[in-house]
DNA sequence: TGCAATACTTACTAACTAGTAAGTATATTT
DNA sequence: AAATATACTTACTAGTTAGTAAGTATTGCA
């Protein structure tokens, strides 16, 4: 038997972070998926619940790959979330975040909530991650955590919105002088 | 006589850039402007035309901004650039490209094809003017001026995001960090 | 064997969507 | 004064949207 809850997910991400929240209706997931809308909707009650669990899915995933680094050298645990930045290229998507982000204000109160929560970690992790690096004498730069941090989070995430509209150099050059300036 | 026809297109502008293209509707500009519906398909007969019309708007404007910062030191010109963006996020607006990017693959053809316009125009100015510190001996960094340039442009257009979805730290802490680099 | 839970389908709706055709008031030009 | 252009309104539509109530087939369990 099929996993048509765990289909409608995937499916339901992908249209989230290829075209956007409010571009996609329950038609473009029950025609590809050949079940009646009203299967979305057993498993799915309503749109936002579908939303938040798109964000959960994702925060969870994160959280698994911060746990499974445990143990390695800041560097390399770095190097491997900047390089979940650029699987996402190659594949076209951009990242949950730079897709709900922008439509924040319109966007359910869950999923708002969750999308906050999503940012809070990503940035505590980074700013760890980076002090860790620090100790570690693998890191060597002048500014703040919080500033290197949030250089890194928001130029990732935007290169991958650059990269459907200008061209694929964006994120290629972004990672170059991230390695440079760490 | 009001002009309604601007008075649309600015509202436009808002809600593209507060909500996003696909989360708003005709009903959203005519109930606030005390118009019909077809008052606004009269000035714009598709909703396509709107959303070119918002981002050839924003181009122009920029271009203006290009233009009266012509002869400024490169180092002036582009802390007036980054100024922008402060503004922006005061006013909680993201900008156009952080708006639109992300769904660019729901967006009409005429629509993506002006943001790619936008897109490189941008990017080629920051080039540019980055270029023209390095010849007035203003900006001292290693990297290459299309690594410098990209970076400036993508965490500066999600720091707009990010200040939304986490708090308002972001892009001080990016505006920060570009200017102790550059 | 019967009962209940699971995972749907069928059939529907109310609200909203962008978009249009035809009419009207006002201002401008000839 | 008549003709024309501008800037709308009125009144409508066809299609789509998320969402629901009721029915059904299948599975697992007491």
């Amino acid at each position: 038997m099929a996993d048509t809850k765990q289909d409608i997910l995937d499916l339901a991400e992908y249209l989230i972070r290829s075209r956007g929240y409010h571009a996609f209706s329950y038609k473009d997931l029950s025609t590809p998926l050949k079940v009646k809308n009203a299967a979305i909707h057993y498993h799915f009650p309503a749109k936002k619940d579908l939303g938040v669990a798109v964000i959960r899915k994702n925060i969870e995933v994160l959280q698994d790959c911060f746990a499974n680094w445990e143990g390695l050298p800041a560097r390399e645990q770095l190097f491997n979330f900047i390089e979940i930045y650029s699987l996402n290229s190659r594949s076209n998507l951009i990242c949950f975040m730079g897709a709900l982000g922008p439509a924040y204000q319109s966007l359910p109160e869950e999923m708002r909530a969750q999308l906050t929560e999503a940012g809070l970690q990503i940035r505590n992790w980074l700013k760890w991650i980076l002090n860790k690096g620090i100790e570690e004498n693998a890191f060597h730069f002048n500014e703040t955590v919080e500033e290197k941090a949030d250089v890194i989070i928001t130029s990732l995430l935007a290169s991958l919105i650059l990269n459907r509209v200008t061209g694929d150099q964006v994120l290629e050059n972004v990672v170059s002088l991230i390695r440079q300036t760490i």
